[in-house]
DNA sequence: GGATGAATGGAATAAATATTCCAAAACGTC
DNA sequence: GACGTTTTGGAATATTTATTCCATTCATCC
């Protein structure tokens, strides 16, 4: 037998085609690794390149990304851009038309203002993602997880935040306590040991948040920040730091990202703690 | 001269090539109309189709979307769809890539459940950009772009979005109030013939803003609602009305398209009344 | 109703692109 | 350091895809 026949069937969903992917790439050759690399960097530039351009990408000879092809269990590398073709459509059916029909209505209208913030509410999810730090995030999770009551802190733009923290932490009866700046009382001693503190500020930062960070970093607690860089202020005072890109319009963030990155933190605190009093 | 040059040197991007688009599509004749039509409604599919299936699916013989491709002032078909295959990169260069690396990270890891927030999010700003009304968008900015003072009341999963407008409010020099329900005070009294009440509430309604924003109205103040549909308890209540879609992952709802929405409302609110003052 | 010009469809051609094949190189093994 | 095996690169070929051209149809104006 010569050069054998592909010995698995072709992927037929984006999803077993990544499988494959990491299943084969260790046991690869040179050659074959640097597609294998490069494809799963450019997974969605298959659809519209050539088999020139993505071999030129990868940095290898034509025919090296057609043997690739094959290994991977298609017939060829048509037959490959054929799935990621195929599976391009969804996301924007219309939706990028819409904005602009919406941006037509004139600038200043509130249609128009409207596709601004969708906009930028839509930018800044796909930034976090792209950015996120997971161990970071599993870290500031395993903190908040271990606390006995959370507390939580974020004024002025950061405040929805914060309340949209308490509301869920409350939902799933993780003991929380937020501090809502309510009469100047700062209720600094409601931190006792064994708790934990979950700071959300921005730039400009908040002074009232960072020194109540201070003030629980002093005695020893943890302090979790969400904040919006890992050089912010708020990032010096804590244990676990997740970052959050949050692109603006105007004067205002859309804090989409923001909000799921809390969310997201949220329920996993939830979670965890729901594991540890049960298992 | 036989059939003119193209008059038009070719759009460089796809804006462009949109205005062209609607500029033309008035004076084209039957096959060409069809072409224009179709692209016009299926854009995004340039980047990855051949002359034939574009052809077939404008119901035209491909040497008619090849004409379609020289009126739009392009050389040929390559050239058009070079520039969508151009533009595509940039929208998401490895976001889908990233999300589903994050959700390799095993159902219920921090990072899976943020994957799936964002994704929800941008569910909720695409839906938004689709269904908005821009009518009712305008009535209610004008409705509250009157008020002497704008009162803002939602609850619950609402108080993040009612703490925004607030602070929104406040900084583009609105007079507003937010109706927090600290101390169960319910503050109605603070309502002054003039005023406008912006209530917030999504289902399950909370029964405080319907009692607020019934209070409003029996006392003849006009009530904007932004809810979850046209036909919620609080639309009933209220002269103006602004429906947001929202995707939930989970229990929770990701506020991204409501957010957006209050941001847009909040900001052509006050540069209206700037405009009235100043004008 | 016939002449004129634009519009159209399809078949022929040109260009681009994918694919195969094989000789040369690299690698590991004895 | 020679031998067999695997991997590689590039040139030759096959296939697909874009593009052009022209005969025919359709509409319009005289």
């Amino acid at each position: 037998m010569d050069h054998a026949a592909p010995p698995f069937p072709a992927p037929t969903t984006v999803e077993e085609f990544r499988d494959r992917l990491s299943a084969l790439s260790d046991s690869l050759p040179r050659r074959m690794r640097q597609c294998a690399d490069f494809v799963a960097a450019n997974a969605d530039r298959i659809a519209v390149s050539t088999v020139a351009e993505l071999a030129a990408g990868a940095e290898v000879p034509p025919s090296a990304l057609m043997r690739f092809c094959q290994i991977m269990g298609f017939s060829g590398f048509s037959e490959m851009q054929k799935l990621f073709r195929d599976a391009y459509t969804p996301g924007w059916p219309d939706y990028s038309t819409r904005l602009r029909n919406l941006k037509d209505n004139g600038a200043g209208s509130p249609a128009a203002l409207l596709a601004e913030f969708v906009e930028a509410g839509r930018l800044s999810l796909e930034a976090l993602a792209k950015s996120v730090d997971e161990a970071a995030l599993e870290a500031a999770v395993a903190r908040l997880a271990k606390a006995e009551t959370v507390h939580v802190v974020g004024l002025r733009r950061a405040f929805p935040v914060a309340s949209y923290l308490a509301y869920v932490f409350e939902k799933m009866s993780v003991p929380a306590m937020l501090h809502d700046g309510v009469g100047k009382l700062d209720h600094r001693f409601a931190l006792r040991p064994g708790d934990a503190l979950l700071a959300i500020t921005f730039a400009p930062y908040s002074e009232e948040t960072l020194t109540l960070a201070q003030d629980a970093r002093a005695r020893g607690l943890p302090v979790v920040a969400m904040t919006d860089h890992l050089t912010s202020p708020l990032a010096r005072l804590a244990d676990a730091v997740v970052a959050v890109p949050e692109v603006d319009f105007g004067a205002f963030r859309s804090l989409s990202a923001t909000i799921a990155m809390a969310l997201a933190l949220a329920v996993a605190v939830g979670s965890a703690r729901d594991e540890a009093s049960t298992g």
